[in-house]
RNA sequence: GCGCCAGUAGCUCAGCUGGAUAGAGUAACAGACUACGAAUCUGUGGGUCACGAGUUCGAAUCUUGUCUGGCGCGCCA
């Protein structure tokens, strides 16, 4: 497994708006009050063979700088070194076997010569830089295997690791990318041809440069690669719609209720047609044909190795365009997304007892079974040669079609299938988890259970709002195409599984959230998950220096009036979990536990817990400690939060 | 236009089956480790509960009107 971690030695860093945009306009047409989150590009790359290091930091002993409002640019405060930084992610110099060296600055090439025994690659036209003279172990790199994906030259120096030239931003200027082929993932590290994201969306290049036209020529490329984004990723509403609707689950198992945790996969209809062609787009790329792409298409890179397996696995057995191709194109492209989708989920730790597909509907005989029940019931009629349902009659305020002109189901029909059979499974209650933009749906699917007779209460939908994210005091539009969104996976290895949860699950579902990039991403320490995890570690290691005081056997004795607040914390938890699980609301869980972490932060600074002269009331006070923990660890187990012994 | 959701401290949100002085986190400021983890604790400042009218002994909470924002109103899913 391939791991890439950023070496982090400074932080709090920003470069201006005239700074990072100014390149070829000149940095007065720029807002010079406009700051971006910026920081030291330096990365670590665990190929699980080897590892290699993209640039070495600054040297040991550079001062600070003081910024001030006319500060261009600032690197940030110091953290630590940069060797230091290298040894805090568990790893010693002397298993670094190589170094990629993006360019010559010395916040690039400052620690180079503490890395002896390592092989220094280099941009061959780098090699007359001040910063590398007299290192003995450099590899002047001439890019001999030729052009990688929209580059031109480039260099393999690992298994899936690719040197690339970049030229512009120094006249020997080079950036990585490096694949990681069990996710199907690139991983483009570009140094300094930008240094901040949001100049490489706006397309400008920043005022550092030694030849601006192999500059442009370099950033042009750079935004080729990445606006290629992954199709099929989950968004942060849906990583809302999961948190929530996992933490419900978990609530009304844990109140009694009989839980199954399904996901409807709707794998049919014009996406799924688009994303099946683009497989096939990419499959024929392989043998050498154009790429035919259109708008609508998928024009993720992901897709490449999609094509790749498939081509591995079958060769050239499905060129042909047939009606078994087109199907297959789609099935297996389904496959692999949602497999990624899956690995996501549980990686959130979010898990599924059942999949169902719109495709196993269709293909069944429930479909035909279901129109011919509502025929019946005179529940359908056609209009304008469309079928449609009269769900008008009951809760919805117009009716729906389920047959297109073109003989099509839409996509309602086959809903309503898979929610009869549900009902027919024997649930009592069906629950789902809608986005706001999802709402009208609500209706239609009541009246439909209704006509089969069913009670327009067995179901509920969660109506879960949409999340905006704010960067930088502006909204960041969810856009497929320009590739600007963040996306779920990048939240959570960026934020952490825990605080994500906690973050969505404090608040209530139907409220409108706005979510801060930049409180998220550089503030995490500030979430209030650790405050109740820091609590959890706190009674651990309470108990684990006092267990030799532990004493169940006795009567806790336990007066003071801290210590009744926290009984009675602790005694309201059955009725909490009956609340929460009756409004469905896991942030009822999320503000119990910070009330409880509270009262247990409080009571351990007024009070000594450990007392080796008074065993009683160490032993009650233990007590205490220990009903704490397992409450709490309970607590946080409902949001899907685990809860660490230390931190 | 119609429907749904929302508007509470600078920011993010609780409080809504009516009940006493509207809470928390965060940000700002001032303090606290030679006791068990300072990712903590203690304190200070900060609100016309969007606005108006009504019901009531009593309204952030219920009714109604207005304003603002979000979403929906497809032979899309």
């Amino acid at each position: 497994m391939i791991k890439i971690l950023p070496v982090i030695y400074r932080e709090g860093g920003f470069a201006t708006q005239p700074f990072a945009f100014g390149g070829e306009e000149g940095p007065a047409a720029f807002d010079a009050t406009v700051r971006y989150r910026s920081g030291l590009q330096n990365y670590l790359i665990d190929t699980g063979k080897e590892v290699i290091l993209v640039d070495t930091g600054l040297p040991a002993g550079t001062p600070e700088e003081s910024p001030d409002e006319t500060t261009p640019i600032y690197t940030g405060h110091d953290v630590m070194s940069y060797m230091d930084a290298l040894a805090a992610l568990g790893y010693a110099p002397n298993q670094v076997s190589k170094i990629l060296l993006t360019h010559k600055h010395a916040d690039h090439s400052g620690e180079l010569a503490s890395f002896p025994d390592a092989e220094v690659y280099v941009n061959e036209h780098e090699l007359d830089a001040a910063e590398l003279q007299g290192l003995a172990n450099l590899v002047p790199v001439t890019f001999t295997d030729g052009p990688y994906k929209n580059f031109p030259e480039s260099q393999e120096v690992a298994d899936g690791v690719w040197f690339i030239r970049a030229e512009g931003h120094t006249k020997g200027n080079a950036i990585v990318i490096v694949e990681d082929a069990e996710e199907g993932l690139f991983y483009l590290i570009h140094g300094d041809v930008t240094y901040v994201d949001e100049a490489l969306y706006a397309n400008k290049l920043s005022v550092v440069f030694e030849d601006l036209g192999k500059a442009r020529e370099t950033m042009d490329r750079v935004r080729e690669f990445v606006s290629a984004n992954p199709t099929g990723d989950l968004h942060l509403g849906h990583t809302r719609g999961a948190a929530l609707g996992d933490s419900v689950c978990n609530i009304l198992a844990k109140a009694g209720y009989d839980v199954t945790r399904e996901y409807y996969l709707n794998n049919c209809g014009n996406q799924v047609e688009h994303l099946g062609h683009s497989v096939r787009a990419r499959y024929h790329e392989l043998f050498g044909e154009p790429l035919d792409l259109g708008d609508d298409d998928y024009h993720g890179v992901d897709l490449i190795k999609i094509a790749e397996g498939i081509k591995e696995q079958y060769g050239d057995k499905w060129l042909k365009d047939t009606k078994e191709s087109h199907d297959f194109f789609i099935e297996h492209g389904i496959e692999v997304e949602l497999g990624k989708i899956m690995k996501d989920l549980s990686d959130f730790g979010v898990h599924f007892d059942k999949i169902s597909k719109e495709s196993d509907i269709r293909a069944g005989s429930t479909i035909a079974d279901t129109i011919a029940f509502l025929k019946e019931k005179g529940y359908v009629y056609e209009s304008e040669g469309a079928t449609y349902l009269r769900t008008s009659d009951f809760l919805d305020d117009k009716d729906r079609p389920i047959i297109k002109k073109d003989g099509c189901y839409t996509y309602f029909l086959p809903d309503v299938c898979y929610h009869y059979e549900k009902m027919n499974r024997g649930f009592d209650q069906l629950i789902v988890m809608l986005g706001a933009d999802h709402f009208g749906y609500i209706n239609r699917m009541k009246s439909a259970l209704m006509m089969k007779g069913y009670s327009p209460d067995a179901y509920e939908a969660d109506i879960y709002q949409i999340v905006r994210v704010y960067k930088d005091g502006e909204e960041v539009k969810m856009s497929k195409r320009t590739g600007k969104a963040i996306t779920h996976r990048e939240l959570v290895a960026e934020v952490g599984k825990d605080a994500v949860r906690y973050f969505f699950a404090e608040r209530n579902g139907d409220t409108h959230l706005d979510f801060d990039l930049n409180l998220a991403t550089s503030h995490s320490k500030d979430n209030p998950v650790y405050y109740a995890q820091y609590a959890h570690a706190r009674c651990t290691s309470l108990l684990e220096m006092g267990k030799d005081m532990v004493d169940d056997s006795i009567t806790p004795v336990l007066a003071s009036a801290k210590e009744g607040d926290i009984l009675k914390q602790l005694a309201q938890f059955p009725s909490m979990i009956e609340a929460a699980a009756n409004a469905r609301a896991p942030y009822k869980v999320a503000n119990y536990i910070q009330k409880l972490a509270q009262l247990i932060h409080e009571y351990y600074a007024a009070t000594k817990i450990i007392d080796r002269e008074d065993k009683v009331s160490t032993a009650s006070r233990l007590s205490l400690i220990k009903a704490c923990r397992i409450v709490i660890r309970n607590a946080l187990a409902l949001l899907g939060v685990s809860a660490p012994d230390k931190m």
